[in-house]
DNA sequence: AATGAATGAGGATTCATTCAT
DNA sequence: AATGAATGAATCCTCATTCAT
């Protein structure tokens, strides 16, 4: 199993560059935390920069695919409610993030590198548009109100997954987000 | 004039900690950036980490002060329309934010710190808890759903802030944020 | 054929460590040059000192080798006359050290290494010993001045060859050469 | 005395870099040598390459000069004979060049890095051209046959000095030095 | 009040070498 | 015989911080 490995130090590192950023985190504790010596990150990644993309990747493929979510939102169950489509693929985009996953992506997003702001934006963007487009099918809410709309929606989850100890820190999470959602499907105006 | 060189250094470092994070800016870089040495930092804050407290409370102090907030809100022109006044209040909130103030919040609320990712959000849930609790008067919303609704405005505007650049590059930021609260006005249902 | 590997190794190393020195050329670049693995390199040559003299041994015993020189000095074709069998055994003694050589040769000369400064330049100063002994007995110079004019001719054509690209860039070296070797020879003054 | 420090540095350096090699010798071993800290070392000198280059522009600067050597040769005592100018000039370039610097020269002259191999040999160019140039003009040799004169007894004596100790340990290098350089004169043929 | 020089600890990265397989 | 993985020590260099002046 030469995989084991990498997945030690992918998974040992995405912990902390997620709670203490690029800088903050150095090659040393990296591989104390992966148990691994520190040639063997270099020998498997190069280099620092090279093993936060590979976190960053791993990240984004785990979590909120843009692929499932349209799969989820186009529903194989077509008798279903529009809303409960909805509702149903915006959760499970959320609950496919973990809190870790959210904070390494907002540590790529606010680094001074554009490659991985935009790696870490990406999949926002297209969860927003996949979303927008359907409300604009669906629900006949001209495109631009569509993308306002879902925009308000997936950023404010995104936010509160990374924030949510803080803010709200006695509800459930599973309760706040579900209102958060019914909410919002409740404030869409069709025309 | 002392507190001119003050002001100089915490422009110059809140500049590179909103970039590259707390261990991304060294304090050689914003001494260089300030037009100022070293030891002049540490006699006036005695440490990196004080220097990044005092850059933090400076964001947040002219920034989005919940103060300020609340007074907008409760607005002395009474006649004026709930709706209008609370449109007024949030975008004036968003405008006193500049972007770099809001990836300093970010970098704060993301960093190991509690004490700092306590202070980075703590506005953000006063503004939340102000706003709501207009919303539940106002409104007569209940409580919960009010938190709720406040919540999803305030959590996505800020995070448009921070990643507007990437998430809508093209249209202009006032529309943008315009469009975002008055359709949040609309669909709130009074009960 | 077990020795095609070890020639391969010898070859590039050779080429790095003239080029690069010692201490500049890693085990891995020079495995990679010889498209081999470090461990290769290690059951064949120990260590990268072994590996180093190696190349030293092989360079010497490929290019100036003394015992070539004495026999084509000594020339089978004793009829030829003095100058001629000197100039020819100088010149092949030259062509027979590629400039790669004797840069490796140099770099041992000014290692720390005792040994190696020894191993590169013992060659050279059997050369000069043997070009002495000649110019004693066929022209009948002192002992002392032919050794100073053989050590002459011979260190400056050493150091022509390392240096002649930087030198006289222009000029072909084989003119160069001869034109070196023949004005030494009108410069000799028998008594 | 901001300059004792930096000359102290030089010092330790150009010893270890004449010895070692560039990668033969640490920044390491260069601190502890000059007997100061190694951040010191990148504060005066940014970075090993420079500080390097430092070494070799101090090892030019004070040995081989070539101004100095044509000052010498167009001798100020002009009824001196042109042999006896000659002999002096370059008897005192041979010992402005301490042993050490020849190596660190020549450690230049075999490095990878061409500013060094050229800032090496430039010097023994240019002194070779000042010698042909005299020759030419005073003894009437044609260009080329000084060129070539010159550069054989610069650069024989320039590698003697790296390799005496090897070549004739027993003799004196001075006598050495002279012997070689008279029996050059003698050899010159004017036309 | 201000600065140039200094320093110990630590940063990322590569080294020569060895061990399983 | 050959290789991929491993490792301890060392590489160059930068850090936050302090000390004289």
């Amino acid at each position: 199993m030469a995989s084991k490995i990498v997945e030690k130090i992918v998974d040992a590192a995405t912990a902390l560059f997620a709670r203490q950023g690029y800088f903050g985190a150095s090659t040393r504790e990296i591989a104390a935390e992966a148990d691994v010596t520190e040639p063997s990150i270099y020998r498997l990644f190069l280099s620092k920069e090279k093993l936060f993309n590979a976190c960053l990747a791993d990240v984004i493929a785990r979590s909120l695919a843009p692929a499932q979510f349209q799969a989820v939102l186009s529903g194989e169950e077509e008798s279903a409610e529009f809303s409960v489509l909805v509702a149903r693929a915006v959760r499970r985009w959320y609950s496919s993030l973990s809190a870790q996953s959210a904070r390494l992506l907002m540590q790529a997003a606010l680094s001074d590198n554009k490659a991985w702001s935009k790696m870490a934006f990406d999949p926002l963007d297209k969860i927003i548009g996949i979303l927008a487009r359907r409300l604009e099918k669906d629900m006949r809410v001209p495109r631009s109100a569509a993308t306002v709309a879902s925009r308000t929606l997936i950023l404010a989850l995104f936010q509160f997954k990374i924030a949510r100890h803080l803010l709200s820190p006695s509800d459930g999470e599973r309760e706040a987000v579900d209102q958060t959602i019914e909410q919002w499907l409740d404030g869409l105006s069709p025309i």
